[in-house]
DNA sequence: TTGAAAATGAAAATCATTTTCATTTTGTGA
DNA sequence: TCACAAAATGAAAATGATTTTCATTTTCAA
């Protein structure tokens, strides 16, 4: 059990949260997630839902993608940096390697003088199931 | 049922939009083009232009992308591919080549047995001037 | 135990986007 | 040219996710 993080805090709703997303195992939205918890009996509040998701993703615990429609999905991001690629029909998604992103985000970042680079880099398309 | 509006029939609002993403040439929101017609003295009603691009994307004139906050941008379709380089403090932008992740885009889907692939790179950092 | 700080949630506020609906414009056949 | 139906338009209301406000509860160290 982790006693201390590294950035921020970690309180009882961060932790909650967590426990869905690793049971549920894929990518939920906020209300998604808040009707999962509610339906299991947790009076927990969406606000709180909304806070927790968020501190989570400043900490770099989970991931934060957007369906089509514009809405935020979560997932739990597996150690290290990674992509995805998301099925657009089902919404499956696959982790992937990312080494070709990072060194092309770096080279291009430094060519015009920029500092405290980040990126993102997301695939998607239509699965072979769907 | 009616058919998607075939190149011949394109209405008067369609052609504003186009004519305003031709000028601006990059990524634009609803908002942001309808902000431009009206400063422009064009008495365009905010409706009108969500319903234009609307249509104008069924049509595949114009692509239809995310920002962050789950904001839609729109650009003309035609436009070469290409990314962005952002500054997190002022909002420059670059726009820059990105063959090493279409190849990347492509390798990776086919790896997976996606098809109809699209993808999002974007950089991010602080700019020299900031 | 106690007081301050952190956490919480209900309700209100935001904000992009969509829908409704009454009105205006446009195109077509007589 | 005229009449009329279909298409286009936009103001305002509705929607839905997300954020903010704020009063209350919980936690925790002194």
């Amino acid at each position: 059990m982790k006693m201390n993080t590294p950035m921020g805090t970690m309180n009882k709703s961060d932790l909650k949260l967590i426990a869905v997303l690793e049971r549920t195992g894929g990518f939920a939205s906020a209300q998604e997630l808040h009707q999962i918890l509610r339906r299991e009996g947790d009076g927990i509040g969406l606000t709180t839902v909304y806070r927790a998701l968020q501190s989570l993703v400043d900490d770099k615990i989970v991931d934060l993608l957007r369906r089509e429609d514009g809405e935020a999905i979560y997932r739990l991001c597996g150690d290290g940096h990674h992509h995805h690629l998301m099925c657009k029909s089902c919404g499956d998604t696959v982790e992937i390697e990312g080494g070709a992103i990072e060194k092309w985000a770096n080279t291009m970042a430094e060519e015009f003088g920029f500092r405290e680079v980040g990126h993102t880099a997301e695939i998607f398309g239509i699965c072979s199931k769907c």
